[in-house]
DNA sequence: TCTCTACGGTCATCA
DNA sequence: TCTCTACGGTCATCA
């Protein structure tokens, strides 16, 4: 539908007006991080607004309040066990399934011609996926691996139901010169016997956004594959923040099926913080969400307009949906009234010409289904709550 | 919305309209059993259609041409192995898991307790879903069966797939004096030695529908646990024909989970008709599904209503759909004339005041978004195209 | 700082 | 004489 200059400035009104709530509800409009994103709240209002489509606004409503992996388990100045630091309420234990079965036949996968599954054994782990130590599908300890790798992923299992270390560490000891991160990448700095014999620093791998540290969040590590320094990771969130799956899916238009395929996406699960008997929270990493979101969407722009595109036919629909309230409100009101001074008519002595119920100041248009105009109504009759016309039928007027 | 006079009019003629429809594409109107079903061709009209309400009409829709239960494995005269008699294409072979996986790990349910299920043995199965043969969830052949159990559950395996008989019988042997049907009752008729020594026939138990014959259909009661003769199934398809989950879905308004709730429904799975390849066709007893619906939807009136409701809001939404295309498509239509005939005044000689392109001959009423009235376009202005007013806006009018 | 599945509908696609 | 899952959305409910 066309829009007419009316409707423009009142377009425009509701623009401005919801920028001005965005804003009051601490929504920065530049192009800083935001501390909150823009919530359902915020924009459920009762105008019909319209979302501004300013290109950083809606990059950064996505980039905002983000799950740093800064919080790195392996380091003993974070190794509170109990998440009471983080939640005032005690969450309730959780369920772990590891630690009463260590085989699940039931997560067996019939891959149709038996049931030896390659990707049990490391050597055979080709795919992406499987390539790297954190991504082992099911996070258990697996056939063939070394000593190492099986305390990677058993540090994994932990990490996944946020139960924090392995073998904890006293608080108190001094941080060892060459600490679990440097330990987990053996093949640089271990030879067999397990002698420190660190290579020379221009050998070692270094942080893949700085270039500088060779020591990696070892979170971010075993979970993504991915190498940076924990620096790196605090200062850039718009890459290495972590996302809720609900996240992903209401930022970047992902859906249920793509976020389910371990194929796509590296994963983390973490205990759900409303309590450990609920399900999992999984959280992504932006910079994989990111790219795929974008690759899927086309660009950006496209993600972002496709965004926009969906809040404004919400608000829209919850407009017509007021809208038709409030004319069911209205109709039921009117009725009641009209029962009501009908009898005080019959019954009472009111002076009726003085007190018309339902008489309309303005003129009704009659128009058919069809849109053919058919009169209108003589000045002062009375309406009586049904919708007697229609416009916007099939013909030509 | 209230509806006026002429609108009364047009759906009443609409509603003869699309009866007359029916009855042409042989969907009787009155009580008796219908050969066709109401499919989406038929009512799939461009004009608003109202649906008739006459409840025989529905149910009988409901009850068209059904899956009789009579075609019985277990007689020898309906033993023909392929379904060539009823599919002209010779249909692909079947995959069958169990005929190469005898217990498939990945099909164990995880009871959180281990492994053990106790549903693998016929004594712990009390369920309601369990207590009969036919309906051990998997249809294997399990622990702790007697030879004439595992029997049953064989055939039903070969039902299942539509593969006729375990063993073959010989088409031209004359059929026993005491067939399958009666054998499956051992305790009845059968001693400890196998010997057959039936029991006085007041012992026996007769068919649920006329309480008279002794001989069942075998499907039936293997599937889903009805002791009724193979007459009264084939004479009351209304109770006894079969349904696919597709018409379950459609004509009872049934939900894919409630219709995979093993504990809601007996079920039979057969080769899918279009090819052995693509998913098994699963029949429900008409009886039990529509138990089950008019209890789920209040009353078979209830019920009724509602697939009527849902009918209509399609074909209203249809209708709306057609007439945004055809809206747009004349939009655009003018659009082009608009442009051509721009060009023709422009570079050829006709004469414009004959020849006006977009006069409406009628007067637009203007309204705000607001609902209220600004006013009229004066007679014979031009008309662009574009929607330029709103009614039923917030206001008041 | 949550996740899952249900609902109503429609659809293509494939199996 | 088919079935399943995907999509878009919204929701309560429960976990």
């Amino acid at each position: 539908m066309g829009v007419s200059e009316e409707q423009k400035i009142a377009i425009e009104n509701n623009r401005s007006k919801l920028l001005e709530r965005l804003k009051s509800n601490g929504v920065k409009t530049n192009g800083s991080l935001l501390n909150t994103t823009v919530k359902k709240s915020n924009l459920n209002s009762n105008n019909t607004a319209v979302l501004t489509k300013n290109q950083n606004t809606i990059k950064d409503n996505r980039i905002s309040k983000p799950y740093t992996s800064g919080t790195n388990n392996f380091f003993p100045e974070n190794s509170k066990r109990d998440a009471s630091s983080q939640h005032q309420v005690p969450l309730k234990a959780m369920i772990r399934k590891f630690d009463y079965i260590d085989y699940d036949l039931s997560q067996m996968t019939d891959s149709n011609g038996g049931f030896i599954d390659s990707s049990m054994y490391p050597s055979n782990s080709d795919s992406l996926r499987n390539k790297n130590l954190g991504g082992l599908s099911s996070g258990q300890p697996q056939a063939g691996m070394t000593f190492t790798e099986w305390r990677i992923a058993k540090a994994n299992q932990m990490d996944r139901v946020g139960m924090g270390h392995l073998y904890q560490m006293d608080e108190n000891k001094e941080q060892p010169e060459i600490n679990f991160d440097l330990a987990v990448r053996k093949e640089y700095i271990m030879d067999d016997s397990n002698l420190n014999v660190l290579a020379p620093l221009s050998e070692l791998p270094t942080c893949e956004s700085c270039h500088k540290s060779i020591e990696f969040d070892s979170q971010l590590l075993a979970h993504f594959d991915r190498k940076a320094c924990r620096k790196c990771v605090s200062l850039k969130p718009e890459k290495y923040s972590l996302l809720t799956k609900t996240e992903c899916k209401q930022d970047y238009l992902l859906t249920d099926p793509e976020l389910e395929d371990r194929k796509l996406f590296h994963r983390m699960e973490k205990q759900n913080p409303h309590s450990g008997t609920f399900s999992r929270m999984i959280l992504f990493l932006r910079d994989e969400v990111e790219q795929y979101a974008f690759k899927k969407w086309g660009s950006q722009d496209k993600l972002d307009s496709e965004w926009a595109r969906r809040e404004e036919r919400k608000i829209i629909i919850k407009e017509k949906k007021y809208q038709k309230q409030l004319k069911e409100m209205r109709k039921k009101t009117r009725a009641q009234e009209f029962t009501k001074k009908l009898q005080l008519q019959k019954f009472g002595g009111i002076d009726s010409s003085k007190d018309k119920p339902f008489n309309c100041s303005n003129t009704l248009f009659l128009f058919s289904t069809a849109g053919v105009f058919l009169g209108t109504t003589g000045s002062g009759e009375t309406y009586l709550g049904g919708d007697t016309f229609l416009i916007f039928g099939t013909g030509c007027w």
